[in-house]
DNA sequence: TTGTACGCGTTATCAG
DNA sequence: CTGATAACGCGTACAA
């Protein structure tokens, strides 16, 4: 409600003095410097960040673009990103497209509006033209858990071609030779890359798995997904993540087969869920926390204008639990 | 980068001249308007949202406090509160707390340096004066799932009185006698709500639940509570969220006792986590998006000077599903 | 050490 | 129908 000038009144000061000691800039005599305090006290002063974004050009407000925040695994990546930032001096504007291009377009010229700093962006769409219009504005744009092709810009993501590795790698060495892999959502590209992984490695081994992927990624699609892939009866069933190997537990143990005594089900994520089922999930850990630090380390260095930072790629680590062993006789 | 200056200068007319476009207020005749559009077009001209707000005195944004993202409920509530904030034309500004006073405070400085034009509260701490600062600002507030003890601030949140009854009820009336409550975290007053609910609920039934509530709510906490409780063998375990009642499930499963067989498991909130669980639980649901909803009703009724919306409590309704029956003989 | 005055990008008012 | 201009709150040269 005060503005700078109340308080330079009620100090018997000039808006100059205040504003030396609200960013202590300049020289301000111990005696001013109280007087002034003591007026932002009893008035309730507040900086309005609007003018001081217009004067000073940086808004210390950075854009997140998500597809939601009621999925576990984007809601996690939301709450690293929101603390990280803050951390680092920056409020987060979280926007969620509900998968939408035409939300993700009318959210994009808010963030412009805004005049965010910065942008992280983990889009599920396939058509991410839009974002060119930061990299046209010189705001810097760092990609998550995807690459933002022909934008040029950074991207942290995990190797979701090893994790798919790593996945047929453990049922392979269990001895498992019929696979199936099921999962959602299929137009997007860690998916792709994940099941990429699993049908190089068991080329490598000489087999061919059933590869089903639907386009909604909830867990009563995959549950109806792994119904059907179970019919064939495989020995093991690779879901692409953590809810889509859920929803294939259900569907064996609804069949009537055990899990993982006639089945084997391996995720991917390690979202808590993976622990609240029973038996508990077998599956690959992705390091969302760390991943999430260092795309906002690599946005900060790049608005401070630095150049990037080497990244290493987060690592992925296999996590033993219930739901694989080695097939029956 | 342009600002509504280059437009004018471009398109041959006057600041304001481009200013009545962009508003689309006062009369520009077709010619003007299409080259004043033009260049719009060109020069990829944006408004810029400080300098509106410093001259129009709404900033279109809305604060929403909560502990976390990471958690589906407040995810889900997030991520609901998010897309009707947008549908209404603001956007929001997401603070996570993580439970701390301190951040707490830092964040409502920031919201009141960002003018925010109202706010969204879920706080889960015990002291709540600081939202003082924003009533004193003349800032709309609207509480969720809480009161704001003191502040005479409008909340929405579903009856939990009515909603650990409806637990007990439901278990009594299959049969139970020797109940156990199990939950956290112990200081949110909705949880203590359910609690007394069930309480009353028991006492008119002339009976007594033991009752153990912890200080951090997550799964193994939960679970850790839920095994000492279960040495008593009790025939029914009523967990104050569905986290909890998953933690007994898995502590009673892990101590050879079947469910609902040798002990019902009742859960609260109908997270999506309650139907990975297997056998899949019963639960009260509690209806997120109509009480997000209805919270972000309020929120711009009082924005536009409104008087308050009478408000219907959200209804909470029981779900049935595998992990309640009567109790053995 | 302190104060004056300008400009950041908009919009509203008022005159033409 | 259009244009000039003041004002929103702040930071900073520059002057004192």
């Amino acid at each position: 409600m005060s503005s700078i000038r109340d308080i330079a009144q009620a100090a018997g000061a000039s808006v100059a003095t205040v504003s030396r000691v609200v960013n202590d800039s300049g020289y301000v005599s111990a005696a001013t410097r109280a007087r002034v305090l003591k007026a932002i006290e009893d008035l309730q002063y507040t900086p309005n960040a609007s003018a001081r974004q217009l004067r000073r050009g940086a808004s210390h407000m950075v854009g997140v673009v998500l597809p939601a925040l009621d999925v576990p695994f984007f809601g996690i990546m939301a709450h690293v990103l929101e603390r990280e930032l803050f951390r680092h001096g920056y409020q987060a504007l979280i926007c969620c497209t509900d998968e939408s291009a035409d939300q993700e377009a009318r959210y994009i010229s808010t963030l412009l509006s805004q005049k965010v700093d910065g942008v992280l962006a983990i889009s599920v769409l396939a058509d991410v033209t839009q974002y060119r219009r930061f990299v046209d504005a010189g705001i810097p744009i760092v990609a998550l858990d995807r690459d933002l092709p022909e934008l040029s810009v950074p991207s942290v993501k995990a190797d979701h071609l090893a994790g798919g590795r790593m996945m047929a790698e453990h049922l392979l060495a269990l001895g498992h030779r019929k696979f199936a892999v099921i999962g959602a959502p299929a137009h997007s590209p860690p998916v792709l890359a994940r099941v990429q992984g699993v049908v190089d490695r068991l080329a490598e081994a000489g087999l061919v798995a059933q590869v089903h992927l639907g386009a909604v990624h909830d867990f009563d699609a995959c549950k109806d997904l792994a119904q059907d892939v179970l019919a064939d009866r495989p020995t093991a069933v690779i879901g692409t993540t953590d809810i889509a190997a859920i929803g294939a537990i259900h569907a064996a143990i609804g069949m009537g087969l055990a899990v993982p005594g006639d089945v084997s089900v391996i995720g991917f994520d390690d979202l808590p869920a993976a622990r609240y089922v029973l038996p508990a999930l077998t599956t690959v850990a992705q390091p969302l926390r760390e991943i999430g630090a260092q795309a906002v380390a690599q946005l900060c260095a790049m608005m401070r204008g630095e150049s990037l930072l080497p990244v290493a790629a987060p690592e992925l680590r296999l996590i033993l639990r219930d739901t694989t062993s080695a097939p029956r006789g």
